[in-house]
RNA sequence: GGGCUUAUAGCUCAGCUGGUUAGAGCGCUACACUGAUAAUGUAGAGGUCCGAGGUUCGAGUCCCCGUAAGCCCA
C-alpha cells in the first residue's frame, strides 16, 4: 500500500468523488449514529423558503451552520440538524400571482382560494431541487429526508398549540395599529406593497397653519401678557385629520418664541407662538418692528415683532382650545388637546409644532399613545369607539359640518369633481377655519404621498383592527434573557437587538392574506364570547357541538385541510349557544418560524424541557446550543424565538448565536440579480470547489463582517492555501513510498528528533489548543487564519525547506524516520483542525494518509476525533529559539542581498552581539540550522568583554510611563542622552539616579531596553532588538566552495534536463581551462560527486559532445554517462 | 429621522487592556532557487491609520462632533 500521488489535482473533481464516497457510505448519517448515547449539541436550522433561488450568500450562511456541527461532532457530540422549509407568507403569494397573471382582487372571483392555496403550496418548492443540489454540492450537512416544513398539518397544529397558551395566559389581544390603508381598494397594504415602484408620487394638497387657542392656566400664564389671544401655530399637509387631532407636537431642545401680529384673514390681533428658526418663513423682514398700532385691515405688510421666548419643554402639558368640537369625552377632556413632546418634530418645514391625531397617523399614534394622550373617537350603535372617518374615507355624522364627505378629492367620482361648485373637503375646511379665525395660512403644497398600486387612489393611515401577541408585558424578562445568550458579534446582541427589546411594542400577529396559518380564534357576531382553538382535537369536538346546534352538517374529515378556505367554513357554537365565525385573519410567518423549534417536533405538551417524552417533552433538542442566520433576522427569526420561548416557557431557546453579515460583489455594492453582479454559486463551486470557496468566505473576514466576495479570492486562497498543503502532501508522498514510510515503527524518540522536529510538533500542539479555543468560541475566521498561517509559513516554508534533504538524502534510518512522522503527523492533524472549514479536501487529505498507516479506524476524518494537545510536547524556549533563527536568517539574506553574494557562495562567519548569556544559549541551539539556511561556515557570539559593541538605550516606555506618567518626556530625554558609561554603569550596577531637575529617580536594568545595534567597521543589519554582522571576506577555499556548489547546481540541472531518474548513478566528464574551477574540482571532488550522484567525476583535457555550461565567470563543457 | 456596524498600503485584512520604526497576504519591482517546479524563497517600493476637536507625558487604539458606505427600523 503506497500513498496516493497526485500528477494535476482538480479539487472540484476531488470534492465530488469524496461527496460520492459520503453518499455511498451514509457517512452523514454514521457521524450521527457513532455519537449515539453522547452528550448533544442542539442546532436549529432556521428555514430557508425555497421558492428563490439560492444565492451565494446562501454558501456563506451555511458554511457558518455546517462548521460549528463537524466541529462539535469531532469533539464528540451528537449533532442532530433537522432542516426546515418556511412555506408560507407573501413573496410566495407574490410570486403566484405573477405567474398566474392575477392580482388580489381576482382571488375569489378568477379563482378560488382552494386553487389559489393550491398553487402556493407548489410554487413554495419550485427551486427545492436547486437547493437540494446546492446543500449536497456546498457539503452542509443537514437532513433533508425528513425536514419540517411550516405548512404541513402536524406543524400548523403545534402552531395552534402554541397560540392557545399564549391566549390562555391573556397575552392575545385585538387591537388595532395605524397602517396605510387604500379606503377605495378597502384593504391595509403591507410595507411591501408600498415600496413598489410608482407608489410615491409628487402631489399638490391644501396645507393649512392651524391657530390652537392656548387656555389660560398657572401653567400657561407664561405666555400670556395682559388679555391677548394666544395660539400654538400646526402645519398639516392633511387638514381633513384636524377634527381628530388631540394633541400638539414639540420637541424639547427646540426654541420657540411668541411673535404679536395680526391675522391675514381676519385682521384681528393676535399672539403666535411657533419655532424660532421657522419664524423667517413666515413674517416678512420688512415688516419687523412696524409699529402695531399702525396697521390698518386689508395692509400689505402685517407688522410684527417677537415678544418672548420659550424652550420646547416649557411648553409640555400645556392646554389649549380643540380646533373642531365635534365630539369630546370625559377621557379627552382629561387627557387631550395638550402639548406633548416628540422627538420627530423638526424645524426643516412647518412651525415647529407637529399636529397630531393619533388614529391617522402612525407617529401620532405612537406619541399619543407614549404621553397617554386618547384618541379621538365617535361612538357606533353598539357603544364601540370608532374614528371620525369611515372606512370608505368619509367623515361620520358627528362631523356635522363635512358629514359625508371623502376626506380626499381623488375618492370622488371624476364627474362630481368636475362640477363647477365643487370644493374638495380640505379647501372646506381651509374655509371654515379662515373664517373662525382659526387659519394662519393656507396654501397649495407639493410633497410626495403614497398612492394604492391598486386603485392609484392616496393612501389614508388609518386604525385597522389587528391580533396583538403583548409582547410589552414581558419586556424586562426578555431583555434579561437576552444577557443570556451568546452574540456574536456582541454589539449585535446589546446594540440592534437589546435596543429593539429595550423599545418594544407589541408584536402584530394579523395578516390579511390567504396562504398562511390561520388564526385558530373563533367569535359570536356581537363579539361578546370569543374561544381559541388550541389542538385538531379539540375543533373536532366543537364541530361536533356545533352540528348539534346545527351550525354545521358535516365532521371534520380525516384529511382535513387547515388551510384557508376549509377553516373558514367552519363555525362553531358558543358556550351562549351563538353562531361563531373565525377571525378572517393569517398570522405572521415569523410566528411560524419562531416556533420551530417546537413545531418540527410537533410538541404539544406544556413543558419543552420535560425530559419526558410522552408528556411531549424535548428535553434532548432544547434549547439550541447555536443557531446562525443573517444579521436581518434579528428582529425576525431570532425576536421570534425568543420571544415564545420567553413568554411562553421563560426559556431562551438558543445559547450562542452567529448574526452574519452580507455578502456583497467585489466593490462593495450589493449583490442583485437586476444588476448583473450575483455571483452564482454553483458556478464558483464547480470551478473551484467547495472547499476553497468556503475556505475563503471564513478566513477574509468575520462571518458578521460584510464580505466583500471577489472570486480572484477564491482563486488565491486554492493556490496559496491549497496549493501548498497538496504540494507538501506530494512531497511528503513521493519520498514516503519511495522508503515504504508507513509509519508501522514506533514514534521515534524525542531524544533522537532534531531540533526541528520537535519545533514543528510544538508548534502544531500549540496550534491545536488554540483552533481549539477559536472554535469554541464562535471564531471560525480565526481558526482558518491560524490553521492558513502554520501550513504555509511553519510547515512549508519553514520546516520542509529547512528538511527537504532529510527525506530524500541517503539510506532509510532513524533520523528520516523522525522526519517522515513529524510530516505525517502534522498533515493529519491539520486535515482534522481544517475539516470543518474544509471537509471535502481535509477528508480526503485524512483518508490518503490513515490508508497507508491503518492508524485510526475512521473511514472519514468527519467520524474521527479531534486531536489532543499534548502540553509535554509543547516547549516554549524552543519556540522562541527558532523565531530567532528565523529572523537571524532574515537578516543575513538581506545582508547577502545588499552585498549581492548569493547564498551558494559560501561565507566564513557571522556575528551576533549578544547582552546577555541567554540569547546565546537559545542561538546556539538552532546554530546549525541558520548556517545551513544562510550557507555561512560559523556564528560568533560578541559579548560585552569583547569591548567593541555600540549599545544602545531607550526607556521602558510602557513600565517607566505607568508609574511616572507625566515626566516621561524629560526621562525619556535624559535616558536618551546616557553616555556609553551611563549604561555600562547601569548595567553593572542595575542602578542609576536620574535627576530631573526637581526630583530624583532611580532606574533598574528593567526600566530601560538595551540593545547593540551597530559593530564598527562591519556589515550590519538588525531588527527587534536583534542585530548580526556578516563578514564578506572570501578566501580561496570559499570561493572554490562556491564554484562546486554552482557546478552541482549545473549539473543537476543537466540531470534533470537529460530526464535522469532520481536514483540514476553517472559518470561526469570536465574539460576547463579555468584554474579556479580546477582549483574546485580537486578539493570537493567529493563532495560533488556526492550531490550529483556521480560515482566518478573527472577533469580531462579534450570532450567529444560536451555541453557547454554557464558559470558565472567563465564556461565549462560538461558530458554526463549514466551507468547501467 | 432612530439604532447598529464598518472605514488602516493599489486590493483583502491583522493590530491584545493606550507605550514611541503600524504588520500580513495578494498585486507591483528586483533578485535568488531549480529533485516540492504550471511550485518556491528573499528583498524593495508602497500609509494624512476617513475628517475635525478633546483627554493624556504619549492616541491607529479612549471620548465628542462630523463624513462616507451598509443593514435594520420608522
Amino acid at each position: 500500500m503506497s500513498y496516493k500521488e497526485y500528477k494535476n489535482i482538480n479539487y472540484a473533481e476531488v470534492a465530488d468523488e469524496v461527496l460520492a464516497f459520503w453518499k455511498k457510505n451514509d457517512v452523514f448519517q454514521k457521524s450521527v449514529d457513532e455519537r449515539e448515547g453522547a452528550e448533544t449539541f442542539v442546532f436549529y436550522e432556521g428555514p430557508p423558503s425555497a421558492n428563490g433561488t439560492p444565492g451565494i450568500h446562501h454558501v456563506m450562511a451555511r458554511a457558518v451552520k455546517d462548521i460549528f456541527c463537524r466541529y462539535k461532532t469531532l469533539k464528540g457530540y451528537q449533532v442532530k440538524r433537522k432542516g426546515g422549509w418556511d412555506t408560507h407568507g407573501l413573496p410566495v403569494e407574490l410570486q403566484v400571482e405573477k405567474e398566474l397573471g392575477i392580482t388580489k382582487e381576482d382571488i375569489g372571483n378568477k379563482i378560488s382560494v382552494e386553487e389559489y392555496n393550491a398553487k402556493c403550496r407548489e410554487a413554495v418548492m419550485k427551486f427545492k431541487d436547486q437547493w437540494d443540489d446546492l446543500t449536497e454540492k456546498m457539503g452542509y450537512w443537514v437532513d433533508l429526508d425528513d425536514p419540517y416544513i411550516t405548512f404541513e398539518k402536524n406543524y400548523i397544529e403545534s402552531l395552534w398549540h402554541l397560540l392557545k397558551k399564549f391566549y390562555d395566559k391573556g397575552l392575545l389581544y385585538k387591537g388595532y395599529t395605524v397602517q396605510p390603508f387604500s379606503p377605495a381598494a378597502g384593504t391595509g397594504l403591507s410595507s411591501h406593497e408600498l415600496n413598489q415602484p410608482g407608489t410615491y408620487r409628487d402631489v399638490k394638497d391644501t396645507s393649512v397653519v392651524a391657530q390652537f387657542k392656548v387656555k389660560k392656566s398657572d401653567l400657561s400664564s407664561k405666555l400670556f401678557d395682559g388679555d391677548e389671544e394666544v395660539f400654538f401655530l400646526a402645519w398639516t399637509t392633511t387638514p381633513w385629520t384636524l377634527p381628530s387631532n388631540g394633541a400638539l407636537v414639540v420637541g424639547k431642545k427646540i426654541k420657540y418664541v411668541k411673535v404679536k401680529t395680526f391675522n391675514q384673514y381676519t385682521f384681528q390681533p393676535i399672539s403666535v407662538i411657533l419655532a424660532k428658526d421657522l419664524v423667517g418663513k413666515y413674517f416678512s423682514e420688512k415688516a419687523k418692528n412696524l409699529a402695531l398700532e399702525d396697521y390698518k385691515e386689508g395692509d400689505k405688510l402685517i407688522p410684527w415683532h417677537i415678544d418672548a421666548e420659550y424652550a420646547g419643554a416649557d411648553l409640555l402639558d400645556i392646554r389649549y382650545e380643540q380646533l373642531f368640537p365635534y365630539v369630546t369625552n370625559d377621557d379627552l377632556e382629561a387627557h387631550a388637546f395638550k402639548v406633548i413632546p416628540g422627538d420627530y418634530v423638526t424645524t426643516e418645514d412647518g412651525t415647529g409644532i407637529v399636529h397630531a391625531a393619533a388614529l391617522f397617523g402612525a407617529d401620532d399614534y405612537f406619541v399619543s399613545k407614549a404621553a397617554g394622550v386618547p384618541p379621538v373617537v365617535a361612538k357606533d350603535d353598539k357603544g364601540d369607539d370608532i374614528p371620525l372617518v369611515d372606512k370608505q374615507g368619509r367623515f361620520i355624522a358627528e362631523v356635522t359640518d363635512f358629514a359625508g364627505k371623502y376626506v380626499k378629492e381623488e375618492y370622488y367620482s371624476d364627474e362630481e369633481r368636475k362640477s363647477s361648485d365643487f370644493k374638495p373637503t380640505d379647501v372646506l375646511i381651509a374655509i371654515h377655519l379662515k373664517e373662525a379665525n382659526r387659519a394662519f395660512k393656507v396654501e397649495k403644497y407639493e410633497h410626495s404621498y403614497p398612492h394604492c398600486w391598486r386603485t392609484d387612489k392616496p393612501v389614508l393611515y388609518y386604525p385597522l383592527d389587528s391580533w396583538f401577541i403583548k409582547t410589552t408585558a414581558y419586556k424586562d424578562r426578555l431583555v434579561e434573557l437576552n444577557n443570556t445568550i451568546n452574540w456574536k458579534p456582541a454589539s449585535t446582541g446589546s446594540g440592534r437587538f437589546g435596543n429593539w427589546l429595550e423599545n418594544l411594542v407589541d408584536w402584530n400577529l394579523s395578516r390579511s392574506r390567504y396562504w398562511g396559518t390561520p388564526l385558530p380564534i373563533w367569535v359570536t357576531e356581537d363579539r361578546q364570547e370569543q374561544k381559541c382553538i388550541g389542538s385538531i382535537a379539540e375543533l373536532e369536538a366543537e364541530v361536533k357541538k356545533s352540528i348539534s346546534a346545527g351550525f354545521m352538517t358535516d365532521e371534520l374529515g380525516e384529511d382535513f385541510d387547515l388551510h384557508r378556505p376549509f377553516v373558514d367554513d367552519i363555525f362553531l357554537v358558543s358556550d351562549s349557544g351563538k353562531r361563531m365565525t373565525r377571525e378572517p385573519d393569517l398570522i405572521d410567518v415569523w410566528f411560524d418560524s419562531g416556533a420551530m423549534p417546537y413545531a418540527q417536533f410537533h410538541f404539544m405538551g406544556d413543558d419543552p424541557k420535560d425530559a419526558n417524552q410522552a408528556n411531549g417533552g424535548l428535553s434532548d433538542v432544547y434549547p439550541a446550543d447555536f443557531i446562525a442566520e443573517g444579521v436581518d433576522q434579528t428582529r425576525g427569526w431570532f425576536f421570534t424565538l425568543h420571544a415564545i420561548a420567553v413568554m411562553l416557557f421563560d426559556k431562551v431557546s438558543f445559547k450562542n448565536v452567529i448574526a452574519n453579515g452580507l455578502v456583497l460583489d467585489k466593490s462593495g455594492n450589493k449583490m442583485s440579480k437586476r444588476l448583473g453582479n450575483a455571483v452564482n454559486p454553483f458556478e464558483t463551486l464547480a470551478k473551484y470547489g467547495p472547499d476553497a470557496t468556503r475556505w475563503y468566505m471564513i478566513s477574509n473576514a468575520n462571518p458578521w463582517d460584510n464580505l466583500k466576495f471577489d472570486i480572484e479570492g477564491v482563486a488565491e486562497v486554492q493556490r496559496r492555501f491549497f496549493g501548498t498543503l497538496y504540494n507538501t502532501y506530494n512531497f511528503f508522498a513521493l519520498y514516503a513510498n519511495l522508503d515504504k514510510f508507513n509509519f508501522s515503527e514506533s514514534e521515534v524518540d524525542e531524544s533522537n528528533k532534531t531540533e526541528s522536529d520537535r519545533w514543528i510538533i510544538s508548534k502544531l500542539n500549540t496550534l491545536i489548543g488554540l483552533v481549539d479555543d477559536a472554535y469554541n468560541e464562535y471564531e471560525p475566521t480565526k481558526a482558518a487564519r491560524m490553521i492558513q498561517d502554520f501550513v504555509i509559513d511553519d510547515m512549508s516554508n519553514w520546516y520542509v525547506r529547512l528538511n527537504r534533504k532529510r527525506f530524500w538524502k541517503g539510506e532509510y534510518n532513524e533520523d528520516k524516520m523522525a522526519a517522515y512522522q513529524s510530516l505525517y503527523t502534522c498533515l493529519k492533524t491539520i486535515a482534522k483542525l481544517a475539516a470543518p472549514i474544509a471537509p471535502f479536501y481535509m477528508d480526503r487529505l485524512y483518508s490518503d494518509l490513515n490508508a497507508v498507516s491503518g492508524h485510526e479506524s475512521h473511514d472519514s476524518v468527519h467520524l474521527s476525533n479531534y486531536p489532543v494537545a499534548s502540553s509535554e510536547l509543547i516547549d516554549k524556549a524552543l519556540e522562541i529559539r527558532m523565531e530567532m533563527a528565523q529572523k537571524i536568517s532574515s537578516l543575513v539574506h538581506s545582508l547577502r542581498k545588499k552585498e549581492k553574494l548569493k547564498v551558494r557562495q559560501p561565507l566564513s562567519r557571522i556575528m551576533i552581539p549578544v547582552l546577555n548569556k541567554e540569547t546565546e544559549i537559545h542561538v546556539k541551539a538552532v546554530e546549525e540550522l541558520i548556517l545551513n539556511e544562510v550557507n555561512v561556515k560559523a556564528i560568533e557570539f560578541l559579548d560585552d568583554t569583547s569591548g567593541i559593541l555600540v549599545k544602545s538605550i531607550k526607556p521602558n516606555f510602557r513600565k517607566l510611563g505607568k508609574e511616572h506618567g507625566s515626566r516621561m518626556k524629560d526621562i525619556s530625554q535624559k535616558i536618551g542622552a546616557f553616555t556609553k558609561e551611563d549604561i555600562a554603569q547601569l548595567e553593572a550596577s542595575n542602578n542609576f539616579e536620574l535627576d530631573l531637575g526637581d526630583q530624583k529617580i532611580s532606574l533598574t536594568l528593567e526600566d530601560v531596553e538595551i540593545s547593540s545595534q551597530d559593530i564598527p567597521g562591519w556589515l550590519v543589519a538588525s531588527e527587534n532588538g536583534l542585530t548580526v554582522a556578516l563578514d564578506i571576506q572570501l578566501s580561496a577555499e570559499l570561493k572554490q566552495e562556491g564554484v562546486a556548489r554552482d557546478l552541482v547546481n549545473r549539473i543537476q540541472n543537466l540531470r534533470k534536463d537529460s530526464g535522469l531518474e532520481v536514483q540514476d548513478k553517472i559518470v561526469v566528464q570536465l574539460q576547463s581551462s579555468d584554474e579556479l574551477l580546477k582549483a574546485s574540482v580537486e578539493s570537493f571532488r567529493d563532495y560533488i560527486c556526492q550531490e550529483t550522484q556521480a560515482n566518478e567525476l573527472n577533469l580531462v583535457s579534450d570532450l567529444e559532445g560536451g555541453q557547454a555550461l554557464e558559470m558565472d565567470e567563465f564556461e565549462v563543457a560538461v558530458k554526463l554517462d549514466v551507468i547501467k
